[in-house]
DNA sequence: CAACTCCGCTTGCAGTTGCTAGCACTCCAG
DNA sequence: CTGGAGTGCTAGCAACTGCAAGCGGAGTTG
């Protein structure tokens, strides 16, 4: 026979183990949902990695961009997820484009393109010859640029030139 | 008379000069921009437009799109601005592209040319971030004038675009 | 050495987003 | 008539976004 006490207690406990059965499976949620995190982490770690490439600083980013630099760090370090809008800045201020970083957010989704750009700008009815000339003189411009930044680089792209020609 | 390399230098000249200048209108650009209030309504307009073609009350609307019916009615009223990720569970209920709302709320520009060029370039590993957006938004100009410079060309475009699919 | 500038980050907070609970209204069946 | 189902909306609130103020550290200058 229990005292009115004792009954109390163990009703307390009762309730301890179910809060914490609870929360236990939220926890268990919240590592389901590792997607929404592993996006925020994947846009950040772009930015970064965009910015790197730049050789800006944080703090010149932001500046460029119009956002704080906290705030610039928290997204990079994937704490914070941030908008539309904040994207199209921080691709501004990298200039980048918007679209880029969307995709890389996860909010837009990416378009499989043709493997061979040269291919797709010589065949592109809505510009005119001269502009496509001048269009693939400057891609093989930037490709070369690409290749005398990152000889790593350099196994893939030629293969992919020769079969184009 | 030119030769054609001349002609081509000649033209990367020139695309270095627009591409200055193509910077920085996009800068006017972004001032150009309607008021956010402005967006918001349209889009929310936008939304109940479609809302009433597809003749759906707000409620199930809101539970297709898995939003919650009174944001839903605020979002139309232009009273909230809705996240990307709103927009996209609205633009699923509505069964419309995600993209169409994101360009009504202003978070996305709307393309000119080829998508098939602009996703070539886009995904090419040989360009950097940079670079491809410069090409692009130089795609995009070439685009424009080869509309402007013949208007008889309109009619044939797409008419091409639909031979090719 | 101190003072300064720059770096990336922490913290607290105001404003915003998206939700739940509930409201008033309309229409229809019993 | 009442009760139920549907309509779009109001109001309050928790969680989140993006900011300003400030921190500790590194490097430079006099």
């Amino acid at each position: 026979m229990q005292t009115p006490g004792e009954f109390v207690r163990d009703q307390v406990t009762t309730v301890r183990e179910t809060v914490d059965r609870v929360a236990g499976s939220v926890v268990e949620t919240v590592h389901d949902a590792p997607s929404v995190a592993a996006v925020s982490s994947q846009v950040g770690d772009f930015i970064r990695e965009q910015r790197s490439a730049a050789r800006v600083s944080l703090r010149e980013l932001a500046r460029n961009a119009g956002v704080s630099n906290p705030y610039l760090s928290q997204v990079e370090r994937g704490l914070r997820k941030p908008s539309a809008e904040i994207l199209a800045s921080i691709a501004r201020g990298l200039k980048i484009s918007a679209e880029t970083l969307y995709e890389q957010a996860g909010i837009l989704d990416r378009r499989s393109g043709n493997p061979d750009t040269v291919a797709a700008i010589r065949s592109d009815s809505a510009l005119s010859e001269r502009h496509k000339a001048v269009l693939l003189e400057l891609y093989e411009t930037y490709v070369r640029e690409h290749l005398a930044s990152s000889p790593a680089a350099t196994q893939t792209i030629p293969t992919s030139s020769k079969e184009s020609a």
